[in-house]
DNA sequence: TTTTGAGTTGTTCGA
DNA sequence: GTCGAACAACTCAAA
């Protein structure tokens, strides 16, 4: 029919390989779409929305704000390579189904998860599609290990850091990212993709995320300059500036790599490229980070309902006061404590939190509120930009006191001490609580304790222009040792 | 099987 | 101001 030779090339007849993005928005390092590449078969790339998921698969109402623009990122790099990015709705069985009839592929390929539900979930659909013929394959990327594989020398899972660590850094074979792929093949006809648009993640009503824009990059280009930025800026000295609010000194990759738009295996081996002409202590600090990253899943895998269950059991008899307007004040950021205050002020306007002052914040909700470390677990999960199931779960009962490798119950941060240590001037309390800024750094972080004159020449009215404290640290602090000890005494 | 050393991030108190 | 001990066992991981 066609007499022009170049149509008659098998190309044309070459039926398409599906790739089904999930938690790896990125073009480099992705296993799954290198290996559609490398089959010189076209391309068909899809991210899929359950019915009724509002957030399209992101943690929270913040993370969702973040994935509409790493998609809208993603859509245009393939574009760049000649393809384009599907956005459809529906359950994995039936989409799929849809795309191997309208397209005619046989092969459908994937990038792990290893959230309880998705590990599930692909089990299920992997079974079914081959059961039906299908060519089913699925990669590593989003970890650098794989979570089962790491056992102690009696064949259990590690529960302590340390060892897991030794044994991490035993058996890690570092290699080099792979490339984005030059081209992607398209195929003949697009499948109809839905518009972003109408998925509406971003805010509709009042727009909280107004200012998330200042802060982020959200995409794999945006991952890349935070990677350099971080290895020629704040990497010098991260050992000792990530514990300082008041500077950039941390790498801020998190929620970059809670989308999955760099691989672990490329920060990592970013890191390795310049491990000569850096200190030790900051590259080994920093690699610990990563790695305690891959310690939180290795625990989620094994116990897939972490985020609700106390790990140590001892801690269901806790007597926890859950006072709803203690914790509605702390959401708030209106503690009457500054570096409690500025942290969850920090988290709702920018979507994110200094580590340091998370530490703080959580401690001051479960030691000095009483409050189950749960309500804390889920509001960071709605609110953060990084929002990650097993390290957020793993976190918070490590400052609880009921995880596996836990701070013992004895450690309650004094939210006075921990600001004047970490943040002495008061920077970072003064970006987030302007109503103090013209305080003395003497009482920037005990405004309760300043005297009146004080009070009244920065402008201060304590209970009417910033809060009093919810609890005094002294009381709260004997409080929570009793109620610890009660859980302790229980058991005996 | 038993033993041994160790365990992310703190605070307070008294000498 | 600085320093070490107490806060409490407990359990993990490896030898």
């Amino acid at each position: 029919m066609n007499p022009d030779p170049r149509m008659s090339s098998t190309a044309a007849v070459k039926s398409p390989v599906l790739v089904w993005f999930r938690r790896d928005l990125r073009l480099e390092d992705n296993l799954a779409l290198l290996a559609a590449v490398a089959t010189g078969r076209p391309v068909v790339c899809f991210y899929l929305r359950a019915p009724g998921d509002c957030h399209a698969g992101a943690a929270g109402g913040a993370q969702a704000w973040w994935l509409h623009h790493s998609l809208s990122a993603l859509a245009t790099a393939l574009e760049e390579k000649g393809n384009r990015l599907l956005l459809l709705t529906g359950s994995p069985q039936v989409v799929i189904d849809r795309l191997t009839s309208e397209t005619g592929s046989d092969t459908v390929l994937w990038n792990r998860r290893y959230d309880p539900d998705g590990i599930r979930a692909d089990t299920d659909i992997k079974s079914s599609l081959r059961q039906r013929g299908l060519k089913v394959e699925s990669f590593s990327g989003f970890l650098m290990h794989e979570p089962h594989k790491l056992l102690t020398g009696e064949s259990k899972r590690y529960s302590v850091y340390s060892p897991f660590w030794r044994a991490f850094e035993r058996q890690f074979q570092p290699f080099d990212p792979l490339p984005a792929p030059a081209s992607i093949a398209a195929p003949a006809v697009f499948p109809e993709s839905e518009l972003l648009e109408s998925w509406s993640l971003t805010p509709t009503g009042p727009n909280w995320a107004a200012g998330f824009d200042d802060d982020w990059q959200p995409g794999e280009a945006g991952a890349h300059n935070a990677l350099h930025a971080f290895l020629e800026g704040a990497i010098d000295g991260y050992d000792n500036n990530r514990d300082l609010p008041g500077i950039h000194g941390t790498s801020r990759l998190s929620p970059h790599l809670a989308m999955g738009e760099i691989s672990p295996h490329r920060i990592w081996n970013a890191t390795q490229a310049n491990f000569d002409s850096l200190p030790t202590d900051d590259l080994m600090r920093f690699r610990k980070e990563l790695v305690w990253r891959e310690f939180s899943w290795h625990l989620l895998f094994h116990t897939p309902d972490m985020a609700s269950i106390n790990l140590n059991k001892r801690f269901d008899a806790f007597a926890w006061l859950n006072n709803k307007n203690q914790l509605q004040a702390w959401q708030r950021g209106m503690t009457g404590y500054p570096i409690v205050d500025a942290g969850m002020r920090e988290l709702w306007q920018t979507g994110w939190m200094h580590n340091r002052v998370r530490m703080v914040v959580a401690s001051f909700l479960i030691k000095h509120l009483l409050i189950d470390w749960r309500a804390g677990e889920r509001w960071f999960r709605d609110t953060l930009l990084d929002a990650d199931h097993a390290s957020n779960a793993a976190s918070w009962q490590w400052v609880a006191g009921c995880g596996a490798d836990a701070a013992p119950y004895f450690r309650i941060f004094n939210p006075i001490k921990q600001g004047e240590t970490f943040d002495p001037d008061g920077t970072y309390v003064k970006e987030y609580c302007p109503e103090l800024s013209r305080l003395p750094a003497r009482y920037i972080h005990r405004p309760f304790e300043a005297p009146p004159a004080v009070l009244e020449q920065a402008g201060v009215v304590l209970g009417k222009t910033y809060p009093q404290p919810l609890v005094a640290h002294d009381f709260a602090r004997k409080r929570a040792l009793t109620s610890y000890k009660q859980i302790s005494a229980q058991s005996e």
